[in-house]
DNA sequence: CTATTGAAAAATTTATAGATTGTTCAAACG
DNA sequence: CGTTTGAACAATCTATAAATTTTTCAATAG
């Protein structure tokens, strides 16, 4: 049982490395199963495809930015200073980890054509995030108050796309990304505040 | 002299039926070259390469929009309201037009990637219109006072990204993406208003 | 019985030759 | 002269067969 586990992580373990050196494309299952000592068949005890193999360890990769995510929105400075914290981290941690390998922009962007919904999961973890910011500044009177945070932080997140996915929507900049990135927050902030007056559209 | 000018516009619209019929890559300059009873050679007096001619045609294609777009931004409703009809006219236009023919996103895409700048130089004339209804605003006021309303327009259309290329950035459909601007614009509009507290980031 | 293999099927990629297309330009045309 | 052509060249696309890779699964091993 617990060597099951272990087998499916050493898999994980000799995907990645390869994955991250070679390519998800160059990699092949032969070559992931050798370096485990097995059959490419066996792999599919523990994956049911390529695909998955590069979807778990994405998640993998994610789990890290999530615990600085939690640590952002858990802080005790003022909630507007968190919101900014939270997508300022956000885009130097995914530009700089694009930047410093493309082999992680070519997963990303295969995880995004094959497997659509993974990416709307990954967003519904980081929403509940944004939603705890978002009700600590109404609480604390920072923000004014808010029929539905979280649909609040789905508003939020369609309005930093280009941010939170840097590589993939546009080819600016990282200085050019944090300048507009301030200037966005800023209205949004703005727009969260107690005085800001809210339309009726 | 007018001459030449007129078989610019019949090279025009001879390629632009073709590429709306049978698409971008499927038409080819000896079709064009027939259609006007010429040769292929002889279109490159007129346009430097295949690609100039769709953008050309993107040209023509985007002013019947601007010219909406100026008609909003000089119509005498609340400056809040030109704003949020400005974006909800641009992606119902876009969405629509897109929709209608595979071939206009088709364009769209190749201009995209091989001419990067054209872009930025037609968000750069919408930002044109954007930053008059914010002046008229900040004159009413509706909005608060602005250091640099064109710069906030740069700001508008970042946050906005997601709704000026529907079909490129999202594979939403028309219905939440309305509702998703509706509530991004919202808060946009709050942050612009009068009593909006701007934060120190 | 479960775990694993390895051969085979299905799907995908690669290589490449042939055809087509975009573009140039010297020559012909008016 | 300026225009236009059409042949030539380079670049790109297409078709397809061979090779590789992903995935399945009956047979084997433990």
């Amino acid at each position: 049982m617990s060597e099951k586990i272990d087998t499916r992580k050493q898999i994980l373990e000799a995907a990645r490395e390869r994955f991250l050196h070679y390519g998800y494309a160059k990699t092949t299952m032969s070559e992931i199963a050798r370096d485990c000592e097995m059959s490419a068949g066996n792999i599919y005890r523990f994956f049911a495809s390529k695909l998955d193999i590069a979807e778990a360890m994405a998640i993998e990769f994610n789990n890290e930015t999530f615990e600085h995510f939690r640590r952002i929105s858990q802080k005790a400075s003022a909630a507007p200073d968190r919101l900014y914290e939270f997508f300022s981290f956000a885009l130097d941690e995914t530009y700089k980890k694009i930047d410093s390998d493309a082999k992680i922009l070519e997963i990303a962007e295969i995880l995004r054509k094959e497997r659509p919904t993974f990416l709307n999961g990954q967003l519904a973890e980081e929403r509940v995030f944004i939603a705890k910011i978002l009700a600590d500044g109404v609480d604390s009177g920072a923000f004014r108050s808010l029929d539905a945070p979280y649909v609040t932080s789905e508003m939020i997140q369609a309005a930093l796309m280009k941010f939170r996915f840097p590589q993939s929507y546009s080819a600016l900049k990282l200085d050019k990304l944090q300048y507009e990135l301030k200037g966005v927050m800023e209205l949004i902030i703005a727009g969260l505040s107690s005085g800001a007056e809210v339309p009726e559209l």
